[in-house]
Order: structure tokens, then C-alpha cells, then sequence
DNA sequence: CGCGGCTTGGACTGATCAGTACCCGACTGG
DNA sequence: CCAGTCGGGTACTGATCAGTCCAAGCCGCG
């Protein structure tokens, strides 16, 4: 098919091919379970070039899980933005709503949970891997959600003591359930957007009540 | 080394000491890493014998699923009879706060994480095994935690609407953090007995306050 | 215009590993 | 004490797979 020297120069293009081919064959049937035969065929490039371009399959891993890392910060740095728009204290639950719908939709997605079941299957062999998705995706992103709700506290619109603590029990009380089905229950369908909006008005209202406002 | 004929007739012990063998080896190193041969040196076997008893390797990973998904349905069982324990208002809490302790502590043990890492991580090859120990484990364990509550419900000992939710609210109150952190976090210390208790303890306390008793 | 470095397809190696064939020693019934 | 058989250990097989090597084509740079 191919004739060689077809694809373009300077190895840029070859590199995202591999990448988001082997990311897809990761997330689908495991770091083990994919051959590099595989991903260098999907990424329609030869293996000389996957080895080329990453040197093993481990630093291929690496170079996969550091992608998916960066992406995942994304929420957190939408929050102080989110945060900043509450202006009275009437606005908290509307604008508290929002982001728990934004996060709860945004982590119950197939490739988010798929990310999640790869890294920690993958734990034992690459601690520092899980360790550095963990830092970013995890506690990166309860701690924007706690200097959000210091900024609420400090602008006199929610009375937070411990926001740290705050940030931790809201976040789990949105996202523990359908992270922890989702992870499991690989085949069924995940909950649909508007049960899943549903979950974050309530959680909302019960974290909102337990503050008593 | 070991005199052919000397370990006892009836397979029993073998394939006891093979379960044993390879849960061990699977919690550690993963499904994948763990070679039969392995398996059957540490479990002072022949692979012969490991094929003999479990017919190929698949099998036995069932097979040790099986064992782990039992022995994972013990919490609950101890469940109905604790919740009983309460006769008046006043002990609701005590109680609730051993409950909270003792599923703590149960879960938060570096075997119960490398299970949850180990079938989390093959979910995509053996969906049917994540399915049951999700089951068995987690659906079960909150059944049993909604059937207590309804108890104390009907005995008039604490106002709940909707036990279900509620026994899911207080679980991922509960363990969310520490289950997320423990999954990812492989290399670092888990939280002292201690540290579990207060939090336990903290998270009875919200839970009793939400529905002010 | 040609050189060097990139690419490609493909064949190859060496290791690992699931699963099997076979021998030998031990226990059982007689 | 002997014959038959059962089960365990050893050595093997066949497949898979990470990583390498090679011959040849294409491109930009000098």
C-alpha cells in the first residue's frame, strides 16, 4: 500500500500517530495485552519508527500516560474563572451547581474511566505513572476546587471552615458512586447526562444545606 | 529437593496452596506478569499439577477471583447484627461509628486495594469477574449497609427517606478518598488505624447532622 | 547534484511463556 | 511380595512478542 518515504519529514506527525494510536490501543485492551507490531500498524507508520521515535515500549507508556495527564488537568484550570463568577450569595448554588455538573459529566466519560483502570492496573509496574496521574488529576484538581471555595469564603458569600476538607467531601460525594460502577462495570451504560445533572444538583443542595447557607 | 509421591493424595492441599500461591503473585505482580510456572514453584507444585486442578490458566484466574469475591462479602454479613445493637436514639451514633470503623479498616488493607487494582485492571478482559466482585463486594455490602438503616428506620431510631441513597452517601463519604488514594498511590504509607478512626468518626457525625436527628 | 539521514517493509533473534508428553516412583489391591 | 495404575516432576513444543538488522527509496541541505 504505502510507499516509503511518503509520509512527511521531521518525524512531528509519525510521533502523534503513534501516540494517540497506542493510546487508543492501551485504553482498549490494556498496556500487556498491546503488541508494538499493533500500534505501529494502526498508526499506519513501521515499528522501526515507533522505536525510532520513543526507544521502548516503557518509554512509549510513559509518553501515553504523560499525554493523558496533561489533558486531564483541564477542569481544575477552568475553575477559579467559574468561582470568580459568583458575585452574591444567591449566586453560589447556581454557579457550584455548574461546576459539579461540568466535573461529574466531564470524569463520567468511557476514555476518562478507561484512563483511570489503565493507570492504576498498571500501578504495580509504574508506581510513579499512577502516582504523577493521581497528583494531577486527582489532588490537582481538589485543590483548585478548595482555593475556589476559600475565594467564596473570603468573599463572605459560603461560610467554609476547613476548605480543603470541603473540597474533598463534595468532590467524592459527586464523583465516588459512578467512578467506582464505571470502573467495574466495564459493559453497562454509563448514567446519562441528565442523570448525572440530576446527581450533581443534589449533592450540591445537600453540601449547600450542610453549611447551612 | 521434594520425593516424588510424598505430598498427600487428593489434590486438596495442592490446590490450596496453588490459590494461594497465585493470589499472592497476582496481587503483587498482576495477571499478566505472572507466569504458571511461577505459580507453581511458589506454591511447591508441579505445573502439572496446577494444570491438573484448574485446566489453564484463565481459569485459575477465576478461580482466585472467586475466592477474593468471597472473602469480600464478609463486612456485610456482620452487618444486620450490629445495626441491631442499637435500642434507643442515644446509641444510634456508637453504632454507626463502629460500623464506619470496622468498614474502614477493612478496606483500607493494602490486599483489599491489590484486589481492586488487580480486578479493575483486567475489567476489560474479564468483564463478567469485575462485574461479580462489584456485586459481591460493593452493591452487596451497600445493600446490607441500606437494610440496616431501613432497621433503624422503622424502629423509629433515625429519620431516613431513602435508606439506599443514604447508605451510598455515608459509604463514599466514607472511603472515597482513601480507596481513590490507596488505588493510585501504591508505594505510599496507608493511613494509620488512628487517622482511620477520626475520619470515621468526622463522617458519622455529617451523616447524623444532614438528617439532624 | 549527490550526500546523509530519514523512512519503509520485512525478515530475523532471543526470550518468555502457556500448555503438553512422557517417565518414574509410590501407593493399592491381591 | 508383585502388578497395575495414578500422580508428580522434567523436559519439550509452539506461539507470541520486544527489539534489531537490512536493503532500498525519498527528501532536504550543502
Amino acid at each position: 500500500m504505502s510507499t516509503p518515504g511518503t509520509r512527511p519529514r521531521g518525524g512531528e506527525p509519525a510521533r502523534e500517530a503513534l501516540l494517540t494510536a497506542a493510546t487508543t490501543l492501551f485504553l482498549r485492551h490494556g498496556y500487556a495485552a498491546t503488541g508494538t507490531d499493533l500500534v505501529a500498524a494502526t498508526a499506519a507508520v513501521s515499528k522501526q519508527t515507533l522505536y525510532n521515535q520513543f526507544g521502548d515500549k516503557e518509554s512509549l507508556f510513559r509518553a501515553v500516560a504523560g499525554a493523558v495527564t496533561a489533558r486531564a488537568q483541564g477542569f481544575a484550570a477552568t475553575l477559579p474563572e467559574a468561582f470568580a463568577a459568583a458575585a452574591a450569595p444567591a449566586d453560589v448554588e447556581e454557579v457550584l451547581r455548574g461546576i459539579a455538573r461540568t466535573y461529574l459529566r466531564t470524569v463520567a466519560r468511557p476514555e476518562v474511566l478507561a484512563v483511570r483502570r489503565l493507570v492504576v492496573g498498571e500501578a504495580a509496574r509504574f508506581p510513579d505513572v499512577a502516582r504523577g496521574y493521581h497528583d494531577a488529576a486527582v489532588v490537582g484538581t481538589l485543590a483548585a476546587l478548595g482555593a475556589g471555595l476559600t475565594d467564596l469564603a473570603t468573599r463572605g458569600l459560603l461560610p467554609v471552615t476547613d476548605p480543603a476538607q470541603a473540597a474533598e467531601d463534595l468532590a467524592y460525594a459527586l464523583l465516588g458512586p459512578v467512578l467506582d460502577r464505571g470502573l467495574f462495570r466495564v459493559e453497562e451504560p454509563l448514567p446519562t447526562p441528565e442523570a448525572l445533572d440530576a446527581r450533581a444538583d443534589r449533592v450540591v443542595r445537600a453540601f449547600l444545606a450542610a453549611r447551612h447557607g
